[in-house]
DNA sequence: AAGCAGTCCAACCGCCGGGAG
DNA sequence: ACTCCCGGCGGTTGGACTGCT
């Protein structure tokens, strides 16, 4: 059973590139752009898994990557979509050009984590770190509450797409929908209400990544009108929020406001 | 100078979702 | 509706590097 393994691995490399193949997989990106992976090592001429020339090709030599250190303006922005979006690198990734999600990813785990943690908040759920039962079942170890987006539920229920993670360190303006009282007690990683409904339905947050709502792109898909965070994170249809947005982009929005700096939900 | 521990990060692995047939 | 293939994603690994003793 299972899958068939991308490629022939008893003849491919493994491991570091080395120059020449970086030069191979360059020349032929140059040549023929991004394509079918399976078929461009072969093409290409390198002993390698069309998975690893992917890799490697996105996460160090694609030429509109930004090499060097994260300043502390990408770091905060960092905190907050990760506060966002929980582990989805890819779209914490989007919000960071020339960024990748592997280099976010490494940073996160050898950087923000630590900075998060001297600042006394959890880096998995954004919000202080507690002593006694709340902080020990918080703090699960890092692999276990890592691979799990941190839906947890704040007194005002946040929502956040099916796969992706609930903030805590953004308020919500609009009037949030009757919350059970008794909520707090049944938390769930799985994102779900003790009914079974999504914990998160309708989000729609400003995270100050592009223009800010009292200032919308002249370049915006609908002119005049500003943009919903979703459909700037990618998400379409109503898979995320309730702004309507469609393939012609968004058509109706709600926004809501960032916490103060210290303030938490 | 050598050994060790901690850190960093490129790369691998396995799973998942979307699209095509 | 179903299966298969592929690209993409997130978690993890392991080698290289650095700092300390």
């Amino acid at each position: 059973m299972g899958r068939s393994p991308c490629c022939e691995k008893a003849h491919t490399n493994k491991g570091a590139w080395t120059k020449e193949e970086d030069q191979r997989l360059i020349a032929y990106i140059r040549a023929h752009g991004e394509g079918c992976w399976r078929s461009l090592p072969k093409e290409a001429g390198l002993l390698r898994c069309g998975k690893s020339c992917r890799l490697r090709w996105m996460n160090y030599l694609r030429p509109d990557l930004k090499r060097g250190n994260f300043t502390d303006d990408e770091d905060e922005l960092i905190i907050r979509l990760h506060s966002l979006l929980g582990n989805k690198w890819s779209l914490i990734a989007g919000q960071l050009p020339g960024r990748t999600d592997n280099e976010i990813k490494n940073y996160w785990n050898t950087h923000i984590k630590r900075k998060l943690l001297a600042r006394g908040i959890d880096p998995q759920t954004h919000r202080p770190l507690l002593t006694g039962s709340t902080a020990a079942s918080n703090s699960g170890g890092d692999g276990a509450a890592s691979n799990k987006a941190p839906c947890f539920s704040p007194p005002h229920p946040i929502s956040v797409p099916a796969k992706a993670a609930a903030p805590a360190i953004f308020a919500v303006t609009q009037p949030p929908p009757p919350v059970d009282s008794s909520d707090e007690g049944g938390r769930s990683s799985s994102g779900t209400t003790s009914t079974g409904e999504p914990r998160c339905p309708d989000l729609n947050l400003d995270l100050s990544v592009g223009p800010t709502p009292s200032s919308p792109p002249a370049e915006t898909p609908t002119s005049s009108r500003p943009v919903c965070l979703c459909y700037h994170l990618g998400f379409r249809g109503r898979e995320a929020c309730s702004c309507q947005a469609d393939s012609t982009g968004p058509q109706e929005f709600r926004y809501f406001r960032p916490l103060e700096q210290g303030q938490y939900i």
